[in-house]
Order: C-alpha cells, then sequence, then structure tokens
DNA sequence: CTTAATTGGCACCCGATTGGTGCTAATAGA
DNA sequence: TCTATTAGCACCAATCGGGTGCCAATTAAG
C-alpha cells in the first residue's frame, strides 16, 4: 500500500550516497554492498538515473557513476519518475493556470480550484507536489529543509532537553 | 507506482460523499451507481471503514451508511489506514520526542533529527504527514484548506482572469 | 409470513505488477 | 589478454490487488 517501488527506493538511495560523496566516482557494487542491497537492481536503477542525464557513468574498471547536476536543483520527483515513472497526465484547468503563471509557483494550493473531485486525484496531486519541491539535497542533509522554510510556519526542534 | 489502491479511492469516494450527504442514510448501491464504480467493492470499502467506526449502518432495504464522526476531524490518514492499512510501526527516536510534546505538534519537520537515513523512509513520512492533517472535510470542501493554512504561506488563486 | 434489499464476513481467482536474475555486448584499466 | 565495470534487454517467479461468489443476519414492505 502507498509505497515506492525498490526500484525507486534503490535509486535514491544511490543519489543520496552520492551526494554524501560528491566529486568520486562510485561503482554500483559498492553502493549495494555499502547498503547491503541486491547490486544488480542499485545498477539497474542507476541506469535509469543515467538515462534521465543526473549522473555520469564511467565504463570499466575504477567506472561508476557521479552526479552530473546539483543535488540541490535535482527533486524527488524527477528521480522517481525517471526510476518508475510518472504518473499519468493528471491536466486540468486548475494546473493549466498554474503553468501560464497565475498565483505563486510551488506551494499554492490549486485545490481550490479543482474541477474533477475526485479525492484520490488530489491526494495524488498532493504527493506529487511534495516531491517536486523536495530535492535530494534536502534527503541527505535534512537540515537544508529549514532553509526551504525560512518564509514558513516551521520551526527546528528545541534540543533544550 | 505510489498509488492508492482501488480500495482506498473508493472508500475516499464515498466519504467525501457521504459529507455532502450529511444526514442522509445512503447505501452502498447508491453510491456505486453515482460514480459508476463496481458496487460490491464500494461495499467492502464501507464496511472497512465501518469497523472502523468512521460510520455507522443501517441493514434492511432503505439501508446504508452515516457519518458517524464530524467530518473535520476525520482525516485521510486514519480512513486509509482502514481502507488499506497503515504502513509499518515507524517508531524512531525522533518520532518518539514529538508524541512527548517536544518541539510543535503538527507541522514540525521530524526530518531534521532523523536517526536512520533511509530517503524512502523520509518520504513515506511526509506523505503519511500530509494524510494526517488532511481531513475528509478539506477533501470535500476544498475552501476548509484555506482556513487551515491561515497562518502559512499558501494564498488562494487570483480568479481576476 | 414471505419477500426483497440491504449490510457483514470471508474465501477465492486471475491478471498485473514487481523484485530479481540471466545473458550478452561495449568499454577501459592493469 | 584478462577482468571489472556499465548498457541493454529479456525473462521468470512471487506477490499484490481488483473483483467476484457465497452465504448469513437484519429489516422494511407486501
Ligand atoms: S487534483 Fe484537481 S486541481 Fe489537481 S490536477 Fe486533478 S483536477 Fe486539477
Ligand atoms: S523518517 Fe526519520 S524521523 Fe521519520 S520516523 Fe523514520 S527515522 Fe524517524
Amino acid at each position: 500500500m502507498l509505497r515506492l517501488t525498490k526500484r525507486a527506493e534503490y535509486g535514491l538511495t544511490a543519489l543520496v550516497h552520492l551526494v554524501d560523496h560528491s566529486g568520486e566516482t562510485v561503482s554500483a557494487r559498492k553502493i549495494s554492498e555499502h547498503y547491503s542491497l541486491p547490486h544488480r537492481l542499485v545498477g539497474e536503477a542507476l541506469k535509469d538515473l543515467c538515462r534521465a542525464g543526473f549522473l555520469h557513468s564511467e565504463r570499466g574498471p575504477a567506472g561508476g557513476y557521479q552526479l552530473a547536476r546539483q543535488p540541490g536543483s535535482l527533486t524527488v520527483g524527477e528521480a522517481v519518475a525517471a526510476l518508475e515513472g510518472a504518473p499519468e497526465g493528471t491536466d486540468c484547468e486548475a494546473k493549466a493556470l498554474v503553468g501560464l503563471g497565475y498565483g505563486p509557483l510551488g506551494d499554492l494550493n490549486v485545490e481550490s480550484k479543482c474541477l474533477i473531485r475526485s479525492p484520490l486525484h488530489k491526494i495524488q496531486e498532493d504527493i506529487w507536489r511534495q516531491f517536486e519541491r523536495t530535492t535530494i539535497q534536502e534527503l541527505a542533509s535534512p537540515e537544508f529543509t529549514l532553509l526551504r522554510n525560512e518564509r514558513g510556519t516551521l520551526q527546528p526542534l528545541q534540543t533544550s532537553a
């Protein structure tokens, strides 16, 4: 129920690992052994991410992968879409308005103009919007989330205890 | 990929329908016919919601279901958990802190203290947190979302166009 | 009392999805 | 040459999920 595929999980794990080892060239085997994952599947996920242009690959011994984009600009949504496909084209009038620049981008509540009243549809939209505004940088280093919310209502936990 | 089950979809649809027909007793057949859904599955979903105590049921002809709770206090998380099960017990130290009252409830960013660095886990948590703070009232009447965000950064879309 | 329409509960089937592997080619360092 | 890697794709087996069958219990209507 409501879970990402293993392929997506492995891909995101690999991405986080590559963020943490920025600059290095890491092979699929290294990553799979580090997290005790089936190395062939990790390889498949990395291939997907490479095909999508998120990684540089190098063959041969001492080959492997590197990040090809800034981790702060690569969103979870893009990664998941590359790994297991984006949800079917959910285009409606409300969404078109966003694309045309009406209303503030990012955090606007599209639901207020939702036309087809399918609760499932709205929820899918909610999830996907969250994916598209979450970067793998935030995934790897949660402290970056605070930056994104500088204008929001979120407050860091008090560690005084 | 990353989708709710049909059972959850039908259940949420039925809940929204019951919100819109508050006070009435609506049968599974009526709902299924209204939305062109397989009526047996809608029935199964309604049974789940009834077992969870979210609905009152009445048998016999002219029987059916009614909401047993205020739609503004019944969250999507509760409904989905009853319909297709909650995610496995994701309890960690960071979450325990929330339960003990450290930090503001609701919108705090638990990730800043996340111990096990599994990106999948964080994402599941993100989604589930959103579920738990979304009520079926908001699902049925999006304008209620504005109320919830009165202190937030969200702005309603300009309908001037 | 009989009938019909509903909820309640559960088992079962079948098709789709998915986790995982096999196999082969291309690349490149030692 | 040998080996370790990526690239690509097909394929299998197990699980999951949508949907149905079946029957009992309940209750309104005739
Ligand atoms: S959920 Fe509503 S607002 Fe969002 S794309 Fe679908 S119809 Fe449009
Ligand atoms: S995602 Fe992190 S903070 Fe949330 S429950 Fe899991 S370990 Fe705890």
